[in-house]
DNA sequence: TCAATCTTGTGAACTTTTTCACAAACACTT
DNA sequence: AAGTGTTTGTGAAAAAGTTCACAAGATTGA
């Protein structure tokens, strides 16, 4: 599951890291040449030693007295996120999630880029917006060897979640990222984020009843 | 943050707590009237002795030698979650994203309505599927308070993000669902739940990195 | 150059969360 | 009605994650 050579990083350092990189974006963009772990950990909301310790887990970048060098530091993050290459993706299931993540800008200037779209019934292309192809299911496996795509989207009815599942598994897909409400079962080696907008909800509610 | 008089419950807890009562929903639909925590477990993807320990935070409701009634302990952690009833729900920012989350079917079965969507240019009324209204911006603070509404889904810019936060909170709303890439800055009786889809693709690229 | 100031990096302490191990309670069979 | 087999509930142990405290290294100004 990690990378040999490599220190096991916690899966919430990760996190994290992905956190900080939108930080230091921030400052690059504002031109802020260096930061210090307390400026950097407010923006990110953690405390400063937890960010020390997070970026101790695979280096050491800072200077003592001054701080971060934000291209620096961001360029190593990426780095250690293995983001700095573009990564394709395909979705499955293009319903009303689905076409919306689809046309939605904000994967591509993170480094990432939905080549295609599957779903049950591909007439769906009628949106002008999409620029993807939305083929059939049927083209699926072939297409993920083809273009050895690694990562999909999963936005299909929960009753076929984990047959697609599987047949994404079988293509060579390693990490799916899960819409349906529904805990998938795979092999050890591939990694599944759930992400449930209804959850997500439900603890909101639940933490405002005061 | 915490009802009077209850245990606190850790926030992981209560995310579990959702996973179960989906579960449990799929198991009723099955018609099948008991459950032992290690089926339960299973099917929710945790181990039996955190489902236990998980429900012991605020009863006991097994039957030793025999297992749960789903029917029971659903409606206990219905109650527990506080969704029996229905909340109203904004959203502001209808973008892309935006726009998809007001056609999501997935969270109204929850419990959950959105009523109204806001946003800073409120012509985008095109989309024939969309039933809700969509108002202007300077028409939220009264509507937040004429609806009593204490949830908003947040699918601004990042860079208005914090401003409409502001104004969310100044109106009553104690929970935000946000979408923006930017850690919020709030009081600490608001409850934020950051959702950010990039983050989470690039969590999976870097795990796959065998 | 030296002193004063700042900020990182990190072992140790602490806290939280998860897992274990097993007694207690109940169901089911005969 | 008693015995056998399950399964829960929970205190204790283990593991994981966070925070503290401070030494070490670097900058800045005089």
């Amino acid at each position: 599951m990690k990378k040999a050579g490599r220190p096991i990083i916690p899966r919430k350092t990760i996190y994290r890291l992905s956190i900080y990189l939108r930080c230091l974006a921030r400052l690059k963009e504002n031109e802020i040449g260096t930061v210090s772990s307390e400026a950097l950990a407010k923006a990110a909301g953690v405390k400063p030693t937890q960010l020390r310790k997070d970026l101790a887990y695979f280096g050491t970048f800072g200077t003592r007295g001054l701080g971060y060098d934000v291209a620096e530091l961001s360029g190593k993050i990426s780095d250690e996120l293995g983001t700095s290459s573009l990564q394709p993706v395909v979705l499955i299931g293009v319903g009303n999630l689905g076409l919306a993540l689809l046309s939605y800008r904000g994967f591509e200037k993170e480094g990432f880029e939905i080549i295609a779209a599957f779903d049950a019934e591909p007439r769906r292309q009628r949106d002008k917006k999409i620029k993807q192809p939305i083929l059939g299911m049927d083209a699926l496996p072939a297409f993920l060897r083809e273009h050895n795509v690694k990562m999909a989207i999963l936005s299909v009815p929960t009753a076929v979640a984990q047959t697609v599942a599987n047949t994404l598994m079988e293509s060579g897909v390693m990490g799916i990222l899960n819409f349906a409400p529904i805990v998938l079962d795979v092999a050890e080696d591939v990694m599944v984020n759930n992400v449930n907008l209804a959850i997500e909800l439900e603890n909101l509610s639940y933490f405002i009843q005061s």
